[in-house]
DNA sequence: CATTTATATAACAATTAATTTATATAAAGG
DNA sequence: CCTTTATATAAATTAATTGTTATATAAATG
C-alpha cells in the first residue's frame, strides 16, 4: 500500500480529524484523547496507531504515557500532492478547452438539459 | 458521512488520484481513462462517481460522450481543512513544549530507549 | 430502423476497516 | 511486591469498498 493511500485514507475518518485537530493545539496523552470522542481507549488507540502509520502524528514515552504531536512529514507529502491538484486548477483556469466546456456545457443547460 | 470523509477518502485510491493526475492535463472522457489502467470500464465508471460524488471532478454530457475535468470545490474544501494542520505545524514550530519535547526524547533515546 | 459506440447500473464475491469486549504489558506509587 | 494507571493487542462482528461479469440505456451512424 502506498504511502499517500495510507495518509489519505487515514485522513478520511471524521474521528482522526478531530484528533489531528486537537494535536494543532498542543500534545496529548492517549487518555486526553479518549475523552472528548464517545469511543473506547482501545479504538482511540487505533486511530492514533492509523495515523502513526501514515506520518501523521509521532509518539515518545514518557513513563506510563505517550504523549502525540502532530508530524510534519506525512502533512508535508500529502501537501506534496495536492501541489499538483491546485497547480493543474490555476494552469487550466484560462486554458481553451476549459472555456469550450463552459459554454457547451452552459449551452446546454439553457436549453434545459441535465448536467449531473 | 461528511464532505471531507468522502473527498479524502476518494483520494486514497491509487486509481483516482492518478485518474485525477490525468485529468490534471487536461479533460478526458471515459473510455480515455480506462485506456490506461488495466480495469474493466464499470470499474472506472465508479472510480468517476466517487471522485464526483466528493466534488473532485465534473463532468458534461456530449453526444454520447462524458468528458471529465477536475472540480475546484472538492480541492478547495481539503485545502482549506489542511491549512489548519500547516498553520498548527508552523505555529508549534517554536513552542516551548515542543521543543522540550523533542529534548526529552533525544536524552531517552541517547540512553538507548525505543521512540516508537 | 438496426447496429455500434459510450457509458451506467446491478448483482455478487473477496477484501479491508471500524468497533467492541476481554486481556496483556509496563511503569508508578504505595 | 501488589495495585493502579496508561496503553496496546487479540478475537469477533459488522459494515463498507473494490473488483468482476452481465445487462441496460442512450446517442450516433449506416
Amino acid at each position: 500500500m502506498h504511502n499517500l493511500d495510507v495518509a489519505f485514507s487515514a485522513l478520511s475518518d471524521p474521528t482522526r480529524r478531530a484528533i489531528l485537530a486537537r494535536l494543532a493545539l498542543g500534545e496529548a496523552t492517549v487518555m486526553e484523547l479518549v475523552k472528548p470522542f464517545e469511543l473506547t481507549q482501545p479504538a482511540i488507540s487505533r486511530h492514533l496507531k492509523v495515523l502513526e502509520n501514515a506520518g501523521l502524528i509521532v509518539r515518545r514515552v514518557e513513563g506510563t504515557k505517550h504523549p502525540c504531536r502532530l508530524a510534519e512529514h506525512g502533512i508535508a507529502e500529502i501537501d506534496r500532492w495536492l501541489e499538483m491538484l491546485r497547480t493543474a486548477l490555476t494552469r487550466n483556469y484560462d486554458r481553451l478547452d476549459q472555456v469550450l466546456a463552459e459554454l457547451k456545457s452552459e449551452m446546454k443547460s439553457d436549453r434545459g438539459e441535465e448536467t449531473r
